[in-house]
DNA sequence: ATCGTTCGCGGAAACGTTTCCCAACCCGAT
DNA sequence: ATCGGGTTGGGAAACGTTTCCGCGAACGAT
């Protein structure tokens, strides 16, 4: 029922080559002949069809991102970068969510095949060998965003490094007893983001003379509540922590929420550093490593459409610091 | 250089027709040719291109959301809702993102288009009459998250009440001056959500003999540092108020915050009640009416989904109640 | 006038599916 | 044997663009 590109031609009077040239302006048109063209479209509303243009010419006008976990605030805020660039531009938008590890691979698997999106962002899941190959053969330009590839253009950030900034900072602080709250270190999806800071944080520790004491670490899901229910577990054995390190601000919101409910006042009974910096966590004078979300998302958009308009360029690999953030939740003021 | 529908009919030995029927179950195929059609498809890793199933069976294959500030808690959770539905079906999801009403714009005329989406959710905008009767035309089904529409399905609160519930619960609490504070009651993008929640605090205080006073009233830009802005120039005035309601969650922290640096006490000194109950709500005790975000993004994308395999339903209107919730941030305990 | 260039444009072919009209085959009934 | 109905499968046409080959007109130079 909607006009085609042909309805606009006869309309025009003019062949349907012309009506093309003047849509994409891919050819010169003279100029009376354009405006008896545009006139036709509007008369007509007429808008091409995004298949047909999309089978035609082999491009998708799409860009996808796959996201675990999209609504974590960190992804979010990454999400938020990504999309203030992609919005503006002609792309479309397709969100991938992943929640299980079947999706992980099934999305991985399914995603970067051709005609499915002209470009793509991997957030926090770095590929196997395998999957970086697939997605390599099929000349799809990606960007991994807090994951690193050698294979692939990434975004990412030196998580030993921020686990050891948080502990450090800890440690300077006088804590001798110091705890990690976090993601599984080995998580099905395949993150490794938990494992580096735990990393990290054994390297503060031993550093500092401190001995590790399995007591003193936990891991659990990835919420509030859990970093709620780990803290008071933790918290309430002889000889707890004077300090916790949280693997993220959400579980360290759920540190808070714990020390409140034992009467345990903050930072002087307990110190706690989480990481991100979201928002909230200057409200609530949280201490925190800081990586800088959105901005780690509108430079992934951008290197990505810049490799889709000029396809062949050589793999960046981007590691972009962290910072620690120290607030009242560990030094006081 | 992907393998394309015919190759696998010529590795297989059959017609492209049936290639087609083994891929969608269209009609009947024999059990052992069906066997060496998807033994073809295994070995050659072959894809159906989208691009052209799309362009001859006219599906999409894709569900669309046009979604102002996505990135607001209450959005994120009702975008959850959604993608628990839509993320495991069969469709795509492709996100419209809007920040200003040029784009509000846009989007309401370019998205509900043949061939751009197989259905569409529309968050928080009211689309106006004449959007409406297009989207209609496009017929394209069609479900208003968060706004309400009497010619399109939709799922909506009625803020009006929910502004009575805030106001009338500090009412009763004994306060005589309260203040609302808000997203501007006229929108450029066409939210009426704070004009009606300022009705319902209108209502509230005549009905209670209060008068209304415009001192005790600020619009501003919805964000948390917004709102410690107005609390801060609401309360540093004489005779402040003792009671602000806030027109999100979000705003309301703000507030906290602000009554912090004043060193007011809550909820003696100043009680406060936001709007939306997003998670961190109960966390920091703040008391606030909740609506059931990610309930309405499920039963929006369930409803969508449902009139995409059965076009010509009726349209339904769906009210979801609201209910105060009281925490210490207004009543102590 | 004539020729060579440039400009402007028409429309066939191609993109890779789904759909649907038929044909071929099989089997049991007559 | 013949016929009718059911089952199975082949492949042309259609979906609506973009691309590109090639033709005619216009124009400048000689």
């Amino acid at each position: 029922m909607p006009a085609t590109i042909h309805d606009v031609a006869k309309r025009a009077g003019v062949g349907i080559g012309t009506v093309s040239s003047v849509i994409n302006d891919s050819r010169a048109v003279n100029r009376a002949t354009r405006e008896r063209v545009l006139k036709a479209i509007a008369e007509l509303d007429y808008t091409p069809h995004p298949a047909a243009r999309r089978l035609s010419s082999g491009k998708t006008f799409t860009i996808g991102a796959i996201i675990p976990f999209f609504t974590r605030p960190a992804a979010v805020e990454r999400l938020r970068g990504v999309m203030s660039v992609v919005a503006p531009s002609a792309y479309d938008f397709t969100l991938f969510s992943i929640e299980t590890a079947a999706q992980r691979a099934e999305q991985l698997r399914a995603v970067p095949r051709r005609g499915r999106v002209d470009g793509l962002i991997i957030f926090s899941c770095p590929p196997t060998q395998s999957e970086a190959e697939r997605i390599i053969k099929s000349e799809i330009p990606t960007v991994l965003i807090d994951a690193y590839s050698p294979l692939l253009n990434c975004i990412y950030i030196d998580n030993v490094k921020g686990g050891y900034q948080a502990t450090k900072h800890l440690v300077e602080l006088g804590h001798r007893r110091i705890g990690y709250l976090g993601d599984p270190l080995e998580d099905p999806i395949g993150f490794f983001v938990s494992r580096d800071r735990f990393r990290g944080y054994r390297r503060a520790l031993e550093e500092a003379g401190l001995p590790f004491d399995p007591r003193y670490h936990r891991e659990g899901e990835h919420s509030l509540e859990s970093g709620r229910r780990m803290a008071t577990e933790i918290l309430t054995q002889p000889d707890p922590p004077t300090a916790l390190f949280a693997f993220s601000d959400t579980i360290a919101f759920g540190v808070l929420e714990a020390a409140k409910d034992l009467g345990l006042s903050i930072p002087d009974d307990l110190a706690v550093i989480g990481f991100d910096d979201v928002q909230l966590a200057r409200l609530y004078g949280l201490s925190t490593i800081r990586q800088q979300l959105f901005q780690t998302g509108v430079m992934g958009a951008e290197m990505l459409l810049n490799r889709v308009s000029n396809p062949g360029q050589e793999e960046m690999h981007v590691q972009l610091s962290t910072k620690l953030v120290a607030r009242r939740s560990t030094s006081g003021e």
